[in-house]
DNA sequence: TCTTGGTCCTTTTTT
DNA sequence: AGGACCAAGA
């Protein structure tokens, strides 16, 4: 626009370094970033869309930003939008890799085979469904359904077809994972259902059988940036060559370094493809780190050091050298935790910063529990972040049956979920019944339950009660459309009694009520979804919102809880992209960190990776802790120090408890630090 | 149909 | 140690 030809930039590189100025101005052909860990590489994604729409000239409209997490999507929104305003930003896309799919599937419902109201499917419900199938097709006993479940998706994730997998499968193994592929792929699709898998394997397949409408795509997506490349699958990175087809309006960013997701499926080895995909790929590396010390970001590189490398790259920074880091052994993990609870509240008055300045990290999501219990005892507040825990929820789960069904009658996952919850009477004889009647009949078990012709099957009590819930949810469905869809939410709600059927069947009334409360949330999730949207102009049906939630796409209840002062619990990979004051690593020892799995499956460089994240989380210090003996399975085992500690660099470090600490000296550490706690209390 | 008690298994990471 | 699942009783 005008103010370009006045000489006034209209986007502000000044803050970016000579490097990231480059990736951030260079746009005549496609484009990789190496961007180590803290190296800015959000400022240069954020700026670089500025800079393609406000000197480029490109419409906010053709350009598309993909990420993996919903986090990361809004913030990158966000700081577009303070970067070129509200209206500038007008029909940007920056959304999940996931999202994207699910908007293609969306604007290319029929040629994609799906009719309206489609649902996605968790991986609980898939589960569920693979668990059916393997049962009835080979009566397996449902040791393998986790295994072959898996396997499913990461055919789906090579986006091989089911024919294909039946016709090259080489051992019988792989034959019954390639047939329950083929069941299941069918049942998806008669339940008009697709899983996560689906979401970027239907898209990409759609566009590469149907020419004219990749080019319509091609058209809307005129400038494509991608973060965290080096997590994509091999689907993920069809879809994006196809979007980009022979055009130059590509970046993407990624650190090979920190790829901590190949276990489900993603392809770092992307990155160096890219240079034969697109053999005008321009490189550039960030290499300077805003972040951390010296001494922390010495010890990443040195751990990082130890795998091989594809492209070389060092990270630096001019923040000083900071503290040395700090190891601790603990007598057993009981003691780690409380450790690491007093210290934390140690330092939070000896430096004179928050309870959100500090963060934990272990590996797996159970080691929550010693560290929770101990901050609870010294009233420490916490955040537990990841994990399943509000999507978990079974309150949370009966519910979105009842909206998935709602949005997809054909949805029998659902509708099995919630047929019996609350109690209905409908008992196992009566579903058993009715589905086969529905299977017989090609049809829904929803479409059924008000089929005439179920007569001869059923006693006319069970007839009766199936009826009675099928039109009462038809009303509901016509309320939810036609009416006000969050009244008519609340209202099958209380239709169904929840809260009675609650605090029937919680533990105490103050569970009940706990689980109401979650219930509300979800509730007051959609309606605020409906009228965020409904602010920007957009739509957002019932359906939309569903979608979202089944995404995790939940905007509210991240940012009220950004803005508590809490410690941040979480595992090492729910830490990727975030930075904190003070980090603690938790549970360094072998078998845990690394993983025992991944000992054995020989993926050590990964969980290297993995330790590399964690490390460079931190901003001033560094706390690894490991326990002496760990309770497992309810018994406590002889641990042994993880091979990590070693190779970390042993001049920057202080490790406490290494030497056979005996009991008396533990003893005594610990009544250092209740009487320094104490003084320092004695102070304020 | 709902409750109870016993047994067995668990713990990697997630859109 | 704790949760999930299943078999047997009220």
């Amino acid at each position: 626009m005008p103010a370009r030809q006045r000489g006034k930039p209209v986007v502000d590189l000044s803050q970016l370094n000579p490097r990231q100025k480059e990736a951030a101005k260079y746009v005549d052909g496609p484009l990789l970033v190496l961007a180590g860990a803290g190296s800015g590489k959000t400022s240069v994604i954020t700026r670089k869309i500025a800079y393609l729409i406000g000197v480029c000239g490109i419409k906010s409209y053709h350009i598309a930003a993909v990420t993996f997490t919903n986090k990361a999507a809004r913030e990158m929104k966000e700081r577009v939008m303070s970067l070129v305003g509200k209206g500038g930003a007008k029909g940007l896309t920056v959304s999940t890799f996931h999202n994207l799919g699910l908007n293609i599937i969306r604007h290319e419902l029929t040629t994609a085979g799906y009719k309206n109201g489609f649902s996605i499917l968790d991986q609980d419900d898939c589960k569920g469904i693979i668990r059916d199938v393997m049962h009835r097709e080979h009566g397996d006993d449902g040791d393998m359904i986790e295994l072959v479940q898996n396997a499913i998706s990461n055919l789906k994730n090579d986006l091989i077809a089911p024919d294909h997998a039946i016709k090259v499968a080489s051992t019988p193994q792989e034959l019954l994972i390639a047939q329950t592929y083929s069941v299941y792929q069918r049942m998806l699709k008669a339940y008009n259902a697709v899983d996560f898998d689906d979401l970027i394997m239907v898209p990409t397949v759609l566009f590469r059988d149907h020419p004219e409408v990749l080019t319509r795509w091609q058209k809307k997506i005129r400038y494509l940036l991608v973060d965290e490349y080096q997590d994509t699958n091999t689907s993920q990175y069809e879809l994006v060559k196809l979007l980009v087809g022979h055009r130059t309006g590509l970046t993407v960013v990624g650190d090979d370094d920190q790829s901590i997701y190949a276990w489900r499926g993603a392809r770092p080895e992307n990155l160096s493809l890219l240079k034969k995909d697109f053999p005008t790929l321009k490189i550039v590396k960030l290499e300077q780190n805003y972040r951390s010390t010296g001494l922390i970001l010495n010890a990443a590189n040195r751990v990082i050091d130890n795998n091989p490398h594809e492209f070389e790259k060092k990270l630096w920074s001019d923040m000083g050298y900071g503290d040395p880091i700090k190891i601790l052994k603990c007598r057993n993990d009981e003691v780690e935790a409380e450790r690491i609870a007093t210290e934390i509240v140690e330092r939070r008055l000896r430096y004179g910063c928050g309870y959100r300045d500090f963060a934990v990290l272990y590996r797996g999501n159970h080691q929550s529990r010693v560290i929770e219990m101990k901050l609870q005892a010294y009233q420490v507040p916490y955040k537990l972040s990841g994990g399943q825990s509000f999507f978990g929820r079974n309150e949370i789960k009966d519910i979105m049956g009842y909206l998935r069904l709602l949005i997809n009658p054909t949805d029998d996952a659902a509708f099995l979920r919630v047929i019996n919850t609350p109690r209905r009477e409908i008992g196992p004889t009566t579903i058993e019944k009715l589905g086969e009647y529905a299977a017989m009949r090609g049809i829904s078990m929803m479409a059924a339950t008000t089929e005439m012709g179920l007569e001869q099957q059923l006693m006319p009590k069970a007839l009766d009660r199936l009826r009675r819930f099928g039109h009462w949810l038809e009303g509901i469905t016509r309320n939810a459309y036609t009416d006000d869809p969050v009244a008519a939410v609340k209202e099958m709600i209380s239709d169904i009694d929840y809260e009675g059927y609650l605090l029937q069947n919680s533990g105490t009334p103050n569970q009940a009520e706990r689980r109401m409360k979650n219930v509300w949330f979800l509730v007051d999730s959609i309606s605020k979804m409906i009228s965020k949207a409904e602010e920007l102009g957009d739509e957002c049906t019932i359906e939309d919102a569903v979608s979202k939630l089944i995404l995790r796409d939940m905007m509210e209840q991240q940012e009220k809880e950004d803005e508590a002062d809490q410690v941040q619990l979480m595992t090492l990979h729910a830490s990727k992209g975030l930075e904190f004051p003070h980090v603690y690593i938790m549970g360094m020892e072998e078998e845990l960190m690394p993983h025992r799995n991944s000992i054995e499956a020989d993926t050590i460089e990964e969980e290297r990776r993995l330790m590399y994240v964690g490390i460079t989380r931190a901003k001033r210090t560094l706390t690894l802790t490991y326990a002496g003996k760990r309770r497992q399975f309810g018994e406590a085992m002889d641990t042994t120090h993880s091979r990590f500690l070693d190779e970390l660099p042993p001049d920057d470090i202080v490790w406490e408890g290494k030497t056979e600490t005996s009991a008396e000296e533990q003893k005594q550490r610990g009544q250092e630090t209740l009487s320094s706690l104490r003084n320092m209390l004695a102070d304020f």
